[in-house]
DNA sequence: CGATGATTTGAAGGAGTTCAAACTTAGTGG
DNA sequence: CCACTAAGTTTGAACTCCTTCAAATCATCG
């Protein structure tokens, strides 16, 4: 799996003069992600044009903010290593997690239209991003029409995304909002080539609840059922999927007894 | 406001030859739209070049679908006269309403990540949109790069949108949910130079409770409340808004007694 | 005018919340 | 290594906001 990441104890500052690092991991050529992220179908010639501009690491600590609502919007963020939660925030302090993102995936998309970010990202634990300028690369999307297509994609992507989070929260019962939560996960990490039925989860029984529109307390009692169902087994954060093909059913809409 | 338009009285079928409509109003550059549309922030040869790709226009009669889900894609489109409801449908039959769009409004962004829709759009009243072929789009992309810019701020805006829906439907009640469709209906009419107070709800209580997480039930018992407490004046589908800066307090979560 | 569909209103019920308390886990310092 | 604490989680019981079911009223259009 992951492994873990050295950081600073201090809250980590971005320099004023980003190192150009050079060290091969840095490289999405090499990354194990090229596949999922950006550089999705880049030949080797252009996903080295995409490097020169990528140059950019930065550490995020656990529970530390990427960007927060109202910072001004320089740079995309694709995800290197770690979990971060997404969450919009209302006027009276009310707070809705919007996407729970894993590596591979980028954020920041939400805030180009007004060059402000209109959410937070914070990681959920100690975590990576490669930090990707985003005047740089619509200079780049000139010269390398596949890198726009595919960033396209990744737009439409996040919309399709956000607008089934839509049926979820408008549409379903607790239950199958759940079992959905679980099956994308799932589905999630098998993409990444981890294990598709055994996982953990990264964020606490309140942001799942915060995230499906429900309380905590509905959601450990979800948690209990689904055991008691024996359709998982939970150790805190230590989820086993047993009945992979049940949840997914549920998820379909599927009610079931309790 | 918006003027009748003519209909067959047979869903209309696209022709296999589209033809090169070229009358005045067809134009972008003349079109009344174009400041909130595709078009925004073009300057004169640029708009001629976009409109040399938009040349098509079809009409959409009353309750038929634009698009369906699974349709292959082939094109955005910009609405140019009348409303639409764009929707997701569940295994089991379930439907959720993901947003209106009126005159200005661009459609059909969620189908670029697999080219093929992730969603129906239906015409709300007799509509007319213009074609927007995408393989040609991309192609003008290259050739100016501010249409690309404003094109990514329209993607990126329907992202923000839609995460605005998922704070609505995750965290607030009842009462807030109703203000705020109607301050965001009212500021939109307002961008196109419509009375922000007085407008028509071009959807059922149905359509508005199904995509506000509610039912029709509790659509209307939000909309007799309102009315009782003087904030609004409703006949049918007409609207006027009387108190709309206590509107936007309660869409902002300020409770009131009932 | 009469029929059909949409909307409103009323009353009862339920899914999930709220409040409260017990329990578990992880982190800290002795 | 263990006691102690604080935070996170689970469980129980009462409540509530919204739903469900039912019926009345209204709008539209042949």
């Amino acid at each position: 799996m992951m492994q873990a990441v050295q950081f600073a104890p201090n809250p980590v500052t971005r320099l004023p003069e980003p190192p150009r690092s050079t060290e091969r991991q840095s490289r999405c050529s090499t990354c194990s992600l090229h596949h999922l992220c950006l550089p999705t179908g880049l030949g080797e010639a252009e996903m080295q044009r995409l490097e020169k501009i990528v140059v950019n690491r930065r550490k995020v600590p656990r529970d530390s903010a990427l960007y927060c609502t109202n910072d001004t919007f320089n740079n995309l963020y694709a995800i290197r290593l770690g979990h971060f939660k997404t969450h919009q925030v209302t006027f009276d302090g009310g707070e809705q997690i919007t996407g729970f993102q894993m590596a591979g995936d980028l954020v920041g998309m939400d805030a180009i239209s007004t060059e402000r970010h209109h959410s937070y990202a914070v990681a959920l634990e100690d975590s990576e991003v490669c930090e990707i300028p985003f005047v740089k690369l619509e200079e780049l999307f000139a010269e390398i029409p596949s890198l726009l297509r595919h960033f396209h994609r990744m737009m439409s992507h996040e919309i399709t995304r956000d607008q089934n989070a839509m049926l979820l929260l408008g549409n379903m019962r607790a239950e199958q909002r759940f079992a959905n939560f679980l099956v994308n996960l799932s589905s999630r990490y098998k993409a990444r080539g981890y294990s598709a039925t055994s996982f953990q989860l990264r964020m606490s029984r309140e942001d799942i609840g915060n995230f499906l529109g429900l309380t905590i307390e509905s959601v450990s009692r979800l948690i209990s059922r689904f055991k008691k169902q024996g359709w998982i087994k939970v150790s805190n954060r230590e989820i086993e999927v047993v009945d992979l093909e049940t949840l997914k059913a549920v998820a379909m809409g599927a009610s079931q007894a309790h």
